[in-house]
DNA sequence: TACTAAGAGCGAAACGTTTCGCTTTGGAGG
DNA sequence: CCTCCAAAGCGAAACGTTTCGCTCTTAGTA
């Protein structure tokens, strides 16, 4: 039905492997080349993905497994992923496993059996034994935003330095006099989130001061428990003069929520937010966040899995760490010094 | 390396042709049953995709073409798709194609060239020429959330009805005795957009009231145009009593720039935004909102896909229209007749 | 003109499955 | 104990590539 290198053989006259040899790159005399391609698009030929795969072992497809696909730095993410693959001919197949460890670990098998040549993983369980078909099997594997410590020498990893830019996000609070600086961390389990209370903690110990549980308020991760968090926070310590919110989407909870107490930014409270996506640099005052870099990111996912599928002989370093700033907005006020 | 058929064959003493027929659900004697599975889970035996597809010309993969992968709309519905698709077998390919018809044409390709078994699209194209390709190939195509009239016959389309979804809630506006009603529409060469904008401006003139170009709006479906388009709309029409607002992200930013300026709702404006999404559910005022099914949308579109895959003879109808519903909520206040 | 590398071109085998068209088998009914 | 038939089992061919190990050309050199 579709046409096969042997109807572009027959209509040229060459042999298969010719055929074959220049489809792969290879070199053939002018005038035959000439010839194939009036071929080739004469009889509408393209490559068999079966057949190939079936010789080379390898589908130019990657999985990549996330633990939501409803959230926008995954989403910013893998859309520069996607981007990147598919420009080098690979496909991605996307495997959203809502923040479940069962369903982790069988989208992995599931994707291990539909051939892919690497998976790309935001790993939602902490231990890794999800990932150990893949590495059973010599499946490279790109950690995207959470490290897994005892996988550390046999996957690549890309993430940035939660601990210290939460610590400097703090820091900067605290050097604007700020005390009562209150957080909304993520779900305890997830690595960011305990990196960033971390980075949190460190930098107010380094101050002086001893973390009030009352000014911490887990938010899930979610737009609804930032702004329940704000909401609560306010309610427990109305003293509270700063806070830090450490993702995007409880960002744009809490600035709701704040919006809806009338409380305003700065007068009321100082606030940092999470991620520098569209929103945050259009609202007014303009919010000060810890800004991700989300793109390079992906790309450098992408980077590390195509080098290792396609240039083995390379050998990149395990860990990326990229590097997050402090994008200054309107959004945080320096204290009087009376008041510290 | 990896065990094969004949591995299986080898160790129980069966013919290639048993196991084969035992895999794809056919018969074999219990006792040779228990061999075959024994065998299975000895040499931890996988089926090979490629030599499988190879012979069956199916790979058991769909390609889902979007036009944007950072929008919760979007989302939602693939999340769905991807978990019932996957349930069955099915592995889905994400292109996104950043709302660019020449990306798009070339996603379709690209996928086609992939081997999918059918393709879901929610079309930036309106010619449905990106999707001639599909259809010369014979892969089922389902449409998701937009039409394209010239291919109603030939692919699946599911959506909701636009133009009354939208009708009915500026008519609720006017109902409640609203006259000068706002719209944020989304960007003039989507197909929604159109509908929904159509259907506004039908309620007016039902009620006697031609629509009013200074009340119009366009937010390109985006949190930043709905939060630009929220302050414009106050600034050029400060009599407007309540507004309809025509995406989720529209929504969003249309709440937070009312928030900033201090316009409460619905005391200064009603508001009736679209898509009952979490946070649509948790703030105060509870906004009344035009609520689709995207959870359904999803479903029936990979439903559509497994029946044109896996049932030929089932023929079901090519066109899908799923209801919108109100959700009432706080938004909106019924006008003093005295003001009317 | 003759010779020689290097470059082009070639056929056949192999990848792991499904399927076609048979043959064998087990056991129910007589 | 036979007969018979549906069910179960079978071998071989085919799917469309890539690749191995050759042989044949070609063009440059002597």
């Amino acid at each position: 039905m579709a046409a096969t290198i042997k109807d572009i053989a027959g209509r040229t006259g060459l042999g298969l492997a010719t055929i074959s040899k220049y489809l792969n790159g290879g070199n053939v005399r002018a005038a035959n080349r000439a010839a194939i391609d009036e071929a080739i698009a004469a009889l509408g030929y393209t490559a068999n993905n079966f057949a190939r795969g079936l010789k080379t072992n390898r589908s130019r497809t990657v999985g990549v497994v996330i633990p939501e696909l409803s959230n926008l730095f995954v989403t910013t993410i893998i859309t520069e992923i996607e981007d990147a693959l598919r420009s080098r001919g690979y496909a991605a197949l996307i495997c959203d496993c809502r923040t479940d460890e069962a369903l982790e670990a069988e989208a992995i098998r599931f994707l291990l059996g539909k051939g892919v040549d690497a998976i790309l993983n935001m790993p939602v369980g902490g231990t890794g034994r999800h990932l150990s078909p893949a590495l059973a099997k010599g499946t490279p594997v790109v950690l995207l935003d959470r490290a897994i410590e005892p996988l550390a020498s046999a996957v690549d990893t890309v993430m940035i330095d939660n601990i210290s830019a939460a610590r400097e996000a703090t820091a900067y609070l605290l050097r604007m006099g700020h005390r009562r600086v209150g957080i909304i961390v993520g779900p305890e389990a997830v690595y960011t989130a305990q990196r960033r209370l971390e980075g949190y903690r460190q930098a107010m110990r380094a101050a002086g001061i001893e973390p009030d549980p009352a000014l911490t308020c887990s938010g899930g991760y979610t737009i609804e428990g930032g702004y329940a968090c704000a909401k609560r926070l306010l309610a427990a310590r109305a003293d509270m003069t700063a806070l830090f919110v450490t993702n995007y989407e409880m960002t744009l909870g809490a600035v709701i929520g704040f919006n809806e107490l009338r409380v305003r930014m700065p007068d009321d409270v100082s606030v940092i937010g999470f991620d520098n996506l569209p929103l945050s640099r259009v609202i007014r005052p303009a919010l000060t966040t810890v800004a991700q870099p989300m793109t390079e990111i992906g790309r450098a996912a992408a980077r590390l899995a195509l080098i290792r599928l396609e240039s083995p002989s390379e050998q990149p370093e395990r860990l990326t760490v990229l590097e997050a700033r402090l994008v200054p907005g309107e959004s945080v006020r320096e204290m009087a010094m009376g008041r510290v």
